[in-house]
DNA sequence: ATCGATTCGTCGGTGCACTGAACAATAGTC
DNA sequence: GACTATTGTTCAGTGCACCGACGAATCGAT
């Protein structure tokens, strides 16, 4: 008695929700290159040179997992690290070539994944569905950050 | 150039998504008992005396990550594990006291903070969205285990 | 120019999550 | 009753994600 519906939490379907895309990717995607790997290669064909802390920014990650997931794809040769000379605090990102390659052929791939996912939803509720999801996370974001901006610097 | 869009993408989203919960969590509910591990405590209440590999299903947890959570939870005394007379293979799961005095406890926190997590949206989207994501969860995880059932063995 | 505060990156620790392999107990078959 | 297959748990390995603490570099004030 006195248990609780999962089903009604958030919570807990977000976290379904995301382990379900995990699989999808990994069959569908790449099982070499993840969903967070993928989204900082996408950041640095956005914004060349950027450094580790604002990648993280930009992608949505803790300066901790975007060390060590940079430290991954430079092992793997898809990105350089360069200690800035104005700012020797910071290491500027940059693409490979291959790291650049790599993010053309899973762009394609993540596309495919895209439609399949959002496939039990009619046109009109995936984008119902994208919405809602943004207007929560961020709402949630911005309880902990009080006034960040993902772009714009204001 | 080609660099994507990611607040368009799914996946991504739903990683934000559960990062939020996590945070939020960690402030209104508990900074010891983490959401999956009250999911396990929520299942035992449900149905006292699962196996590990059950209470896996139940809230959807693979069989190495509920050998680790229910060996923390088991640390903690919040459950107690003993073998199964009947099938030496299993462990028959139950919580003990505190357990369940805990499962209480951060039931109503649970709520307070679901309410909080949701508050950016109306009523409606609100059930909208959560319709909505396990529609998209239970389909994705539906073309990985074709023909399993969350409860109800038929 | 030096002292103090901030900022970037790293490190250690905890926890979630998956895969694939090993192991033990049971169940089914002959 | 022995042999194989299946099932429940564990273990090793990889990766994401957080926090708090630390060292190194920079910036700002005096």
């Amino acid at each position: 008695m006195a248990a609780v519906d999962l089903t009604t939490h958030p919570g807990h379907l977000a976290r379904r929700l995301q382990q379900a895309h995990y699989l999808l990717w990994n069959t569908m995607v790449s099982e070499e290159i993840t969903s967070p790997q993928f989204a900082v290669l996408n950041a640095l064909v956005a914004e060349p040179g950027l450094d580790q802390r604002t990648v993280g920014e930009r992608v949505g990650l803790d300066r901790s997992t975007i060390a060590e997931l940079i430290s991954r794809l430079g092992r793997r040769g898809l990105l350089d690290k360069v200690r800035d000379p104005q700012d020797g605090r910071r290491f500027l990102l940059r693409l490979t070539e291959e790291g650049e390659r790599t993010h053309r052929k899973l762009t394609v791939r993540t596309a495919r994944m895209n439609q399949v996912f959002l496939a039990p939803l009619s046109a009109e509720e995936q984008t119902r569905f994208l919405d809602l999801i943004r207007r929560v996370a961020d709402a949630a974001e911005e309880l902990r950050n009080p006034g960040e901006r993902t772009a714009a610097p204001a």
